[in-house]
DNA sequence: ATGGTAGGACGCCTA
């Protein structure tokens, strides 16, 4: 049996909870991280995710905006729901489990989107976005808590001209400037991280996780681009069996704007 | 060049 892990955003956990339980109940991954669950701690649904088999779950959220959580079929201990650029937002949540006998940490990430201008002289939330992918430098892939690391989430950049429908017309688009994919590129090498979507799918291929909400027709349009992503240390890359990326999720009724990305690993 | 949709919480911010 595979390790299975998994990231999507859900855009409100409560709303979305029957999409959660229908993914949950089809594809049984052995960890699922959300974000934006728009959740405040104590109103999050844990009843419902234990009745879906999940018994182990942490959540760092607030009211209105951002929030992460993780489910686990496997018991999970909470690492670390750090703040990043003291805003106080709920944008981390490191949670360490077993996995092939040995301590595996699992960080679960929504990066800031950074508003529409892509200027941090004038966009405050653009030079947040940029204050925090600096900042996410010192999350390293090899450390002494863990044999192993994994990073997910929606990290709101499409890194590679492959990871969008037109690398020429996104250029100046928040998600794909030279200054956050460089950015996020450098952060990732700096960090000791593979990119696991990348492993068996390279460019020029394209894979795309998002489509906006605001086409008329998503899937005849088909603009999307990369923004969610699974990482980990050197150490999981010789084991790493597939990525799937669940397109179709995005056809459901009340979609998500974000589809499930699954990795599995040849661990148990 | 513009505006298009969605969620939380109920006027307007964020994506």
């Amino acid at each position: 049996m595979p390790l299975t892990v998994a990231t999507w955003n859900i855009n409100s956990v409560r709303l979305r909870m029957p999409l959660v339980a229908k993914f949950l109940a089809e594809h049984q991954p052995d960890l699922l991280c959300l974000q934006e669950t728009k959740c405040p701690d104590e109103l999050f649904p844990e009843a419902d995710v234990r009745a879906l088999g999940y018994e182990h779950i942490a959540f760092h959220g607030q009211k209105g905006y951002h929030g992460v959580a993780t489910f686990s079929k496997r018991p999970i201990e909470t690492v670390e729901k750090r703040e990043f650029c003291k805003m106080g937002d709920s944008r981390h949540l490191c949670v360490r489990f077993e996995a092939g006998g040995k301590p595996v940490l699992l960080h679960n990430f929504y990066v800031p989107a950074g508003g529409d201008e892509p200027d941090p002289e004038i966009n405050p939330k653009f030079r947040h976005k940029l204050d925090f992918i600096a900042e996410m430098h010192d999350v390293q892939a090899d450390t002494d808590a863990a044999a192993a690391s994994i990073l997910v989430g929606d990290l709101n950049i499409a890194p590679l001209e492959a990871d969008v429908w037109s690398h020429k017309q996104l250029l100046k688009v928040v998600s794909h400037t030279p200054v956050e994919t460089e950015g996020l590129e450098a952060m990732r090498t700096a960090g000791g991280w593979a990119d696991l979507m990348r492993q068996h799918t390279p460019p020029p291929e394209r894979i795309y996780t998002w489509w906006s909400y605001r086409a008329r027709d998503w899937e005849a349009s088909d603009r999307g681009r990369r923004l969610d992503h699974i990482w980990s240390s050197a150490s999981l890359t010789p084991v790493l069996r597939d990525v799937t990326v669940l397109k179709q999720a995005r056809g459901w009724e009340r979609p998500s704007d974000h589809v499930p990305v699954i990795a599995r690993f040849d661990l148990d």
